[in-house]
DNA sequence: ACTGAAACCGACCGACCGGTCGGTTTGGGG
DNA sequence: CCCCAAACCGACCGGTCGGTCGGTTTCAGT
């Protein structure tokens, strides 16, 4: 038999507040509605989370472990700035498009107090993150040797701005598809800061 | 004496909600809130607006006025496709960093459900602003006679998640200021959707 | 001085919120 | 078969929310 043939009952929890969080939001969201969407009374729940912040945290940091594993580790394993930088570009986009991955948006959109230490904890992998895309966008820009009228300060905020703005208006069925939109994102970018 | 030296009460009202929303979110200012900013009780506070969506509705429309007024009606008294897209970057930008119109930010992040004939007036205008932004970038494509692998589609949901997103990281006493930053955006999407 | 409407007050309402708690069910190990 | 801890229930709590309402103040026009 399998293992963990039954999920971790916590991760269940927030795979289920992800999906209504995104829906209604977290304040439009309340834990009751959490608990029915999951069959259980506000009771059972509380017995897995000490409080809805709680929930909100681990849904954050899971989203931040998410892109760790599926952007930043997929681009270390790689050589040449060029490909690094235009695959980073592709993986986050495909996390933001993700279904499977609600928390992501959830985190992108919602700025809900937390406590200030969780608070802390979240905004410095946010903030490792661009200084992450940063380095590459220096390396690409080097290894092009541009004449860097562009810094790759700047340049990563277009670009964490462009990406993450894509949940604002992105339909699967609209007109503009996830590998077109990658093709066109990638070319615009690479142009506009590689200059 | 000057006819309008005391402000319309409603726009006042709205002013005071704006920070505040911004300050604490939407589901984090309560009625009581912005009647007490305004030296004013709940109950008077309800003699002018009837409700607290209505209060949101004309905040997020005021936002559109502002930038038909600042961005789009400055745009259109002038000529030369490429000076136009140039322009309307810069004054999209002033008035996202724009400190007394917060309204903007209130609306670029609040997504709190409006009734649906409310929300579709908002959207409405949303999509017009982006069909604007649009045919002024296949505009100056066209003046530049670029190789269209770049969809103008494309491009304005570029820029305006470069433009939307900077709220989310601006800091006034930051190391990437105004004028700077404008131009650096200017050269990236230039470059980048022109090419 | 009187009047009428607009502005405003403050107590109040029902609903719902996040969270608690004592007790019951469940199910695997001895 | 029993035990015990983990899982779970459901009633409950204090507090706050958006919104209401009847009454009072303010003040411009006459």
């Amino acid at each position: 038999m399998p293992r963990e043939a039954i999920l971790d009952p916590r991760q269940e929890i927030l795979r289920t507040a992800a999906r209504l969080f995104q829906e209604q939001g977290y304040d439009g969201t309340s834990m009751n509605d959490v608990a029915a969407a999951l069959k259980l009374s506000k009771g059972g729940l509380y017995h897995h989370f000490q409080s809805k912040d709680e929930i909100l945290f681990n849904l954050m940091d899971h989203a931040m472990n998410i892109t760790e594993e599926r952007v930043i580790n997929k681009v270390r394993g790689l050589s040449g700035a060029e490909e690094r930088l235009r695959t980073l570009i592709r993986l986050h986009i495909e996390v933001v498009l993700s279904e499977s991955d609600r928390e992501i948006t959830v985190m992108l959109h919602e700025n809900h107090p937390l406590p200030p230490a969780l608070r802390r904890r979240i905004n410095a992998r946010k903030k490792d993150y661009v200084h992450f895309v940063q380095n590459l966008i220096a390396d690409a820009q080097r290894a092009r040797g541009s004449q860097g009228s562009v810094s790759p300060r700047a340049a990563a905020f277009a670009l964490m701005g462009m990406i993450n703005w894509i949940y604002q208006w992105y339909k699967p069925e609209g007109e503009l598809r996830g590998p077109d939109l990658v093709r066109q994102y990638t070319e615009i970018f690479f142009a506009g800061a590689l200059q």
